[in-house]
Order: structure tokens, then sequence, then C-alpha cells
DNA sequence: CTATTGCATTGACATATGACGATTCAATCG
DNA sequence: CGATTGAATCGTCATATGTCAATGCAATAG
């Protein structure tokens, strides 16, 4: 995980052909990429993909009994891919009465999507 | 994985308090949004964030002994994430003598990438 | 109160993942 | 040729992941 910023040293190389050049240094340093691994990580699932697509799409907020019938996963499934987006901060939740409702929190895919662009 | 499009249609609900509003279906469908996690899920560790980075931050290509000690993994490890970017289909390489070039596939963040924006 | 409903949690299971050391392989050096 | 070198592959291991059935739980219904 953490970045050498030296160049290894080549020690006896074939001949005068180099290696090649120098590398940049990963100016994205560490806890960035992991925050951006973990985002990345918790869309690396096409049902969670297409939870995220039906909030953003969505205006409101959505509840689970929705979003459960669109898959071909158990309630449980579904529910445990919510909290994987949870926990990632993709997502949040909030419940009314026996109902949970989801929404895409702002920005969370901010950082990720500027270092794509 | 696959997509339902009518709503389950709530048999009983507790009063006049509604569920919630339809949910719009996901026309990010299932193929794309496999392709999608499948980029994502590619991204999904750090070393891999960072090997992206350099990579991309490089005008030309990087070989793999400039890569390997940026990392606190071995060169196995290294080769492992390298691979599993070029089975994601977001790095290619090239081989000049005893050397391996790297670099990033033109396109190949396209479509997360306009998904996410 | 008891029953029901929507959702979360648990436990179990099979598979995937990330890491390592050892080995293999191809290309170059001597 | 044999030795060396950069990189990929293999085998192994511990842990993570996706799924399900069963259960738990809080809120509403009757």
């Amino acid at each position: 995980m953490a970045v050498d910023l030296e160049l290894a040293p080549k020690q006896k190389r074939p001949a005068g052909e180099p290696c090649c050049e120098p590398v940049v240094y990963p100016d994205t340093e560490r806890a960035e990429a992991e925050r951006m691994a973990a985002v990345a990580k918790a869309l690396g699932d096409p049902i969670r993909v297409q939870i995220v697509d039906v909030l953003r799409k969505h205006a409101g907020k959505v509840c689970v009994c929705e979003l459960t019938p669109l898959f071909d996963v158990g309630q449980p499934t579904v529910s445990h891919h919510l909290k994987v987006l949870r926990d990632a901060g993709l997502v949040d939740s909030e419940r009314r009465g026996l109902w949970a409702y989801y929404y895409v929190v702002p920005n969370a895919l901010k950082e990720l999507t500027a270092w794509l662009s």
C-alpha cells in the first residue's frame, strides 16, 4: 500500500537498452486511493450499480419494498447490498414507520468521478 | 440480476399511508450494469487505483520493474493486480525484450465515467 | 394485548480475492 | 552452451463476498 518515492535502482541490466523512463509519483495518495477504491468496490456489483442508478433517477427516496422486486435475489440480499452501499457512504436511509427510504448521498460519487475524468 | 419492470403489488399495507411512489425502471440495463460493475470492481483495490493513476499520469508506457517498487507488495502480487486490470480491459501491455510495458487502454474508463457524471 | 408487516440481522455455505513463496518461462548476457 | 534477469504463473492460505433460509425486531393493525 505504502508508496516509495525513489525509483528502485536498476542493478544490472542486459545492455544499453534502458528499462524505462522514470515513473511519476502517484500523487493519488494512499488514503485518497483507498477512499476511491472503497467507493469503486461498493460499485463492483451489478445489483449495486442498478440500485444506485434507480435511486439517482428517482427524484425522491425509494423504499426497500420497491427495490426488492426489481432483482432476482431475496429481500435479505437486497438489504445486504444496501448495507454495503451505506457503509461506503454512497447511500443513506430514513425510516418512516414500517418503511425504510433510501437515497443517494449527495457528492458521494464526486471524488471518484473527478479522478476518473 | 434480471430486472422486473412491474412494481410488486402491495398486498396489505398498514393504513392509508402509502409505501412509496413507483420506482423508475433502471434503464441501466443488466449488461450495462455488469460492464460497469466489472470496471468498478477492478478499481476496487487501492493498489490498482494507484497503478492506473501512475499509468495515466505517465505519458508513455511504464514497465513492471518501475511499478513494483512503488508498493509494499511483492512482484507476483503486482503482476496479479496488473492481470486483474488487464482482464477488465483497463490496461494492456506490450513486451519489449525482457520488459513488459503497461499502459491504460484509451476510453476504457469512459462508460463508467459517463454513468457517474 | 396479539398478529402482521417491512426490513435488518444471523448463520451457513460456496466461491472469490489478495497475499506470499516457489517455480516457470522467455529473452538476454557471458 | 549455461547463467541471469524481468515477469508471469502456480499452489497455498486466510479472509472477504454473495446468496439463502431462518430469525429478530420495531411499528402498525385489529
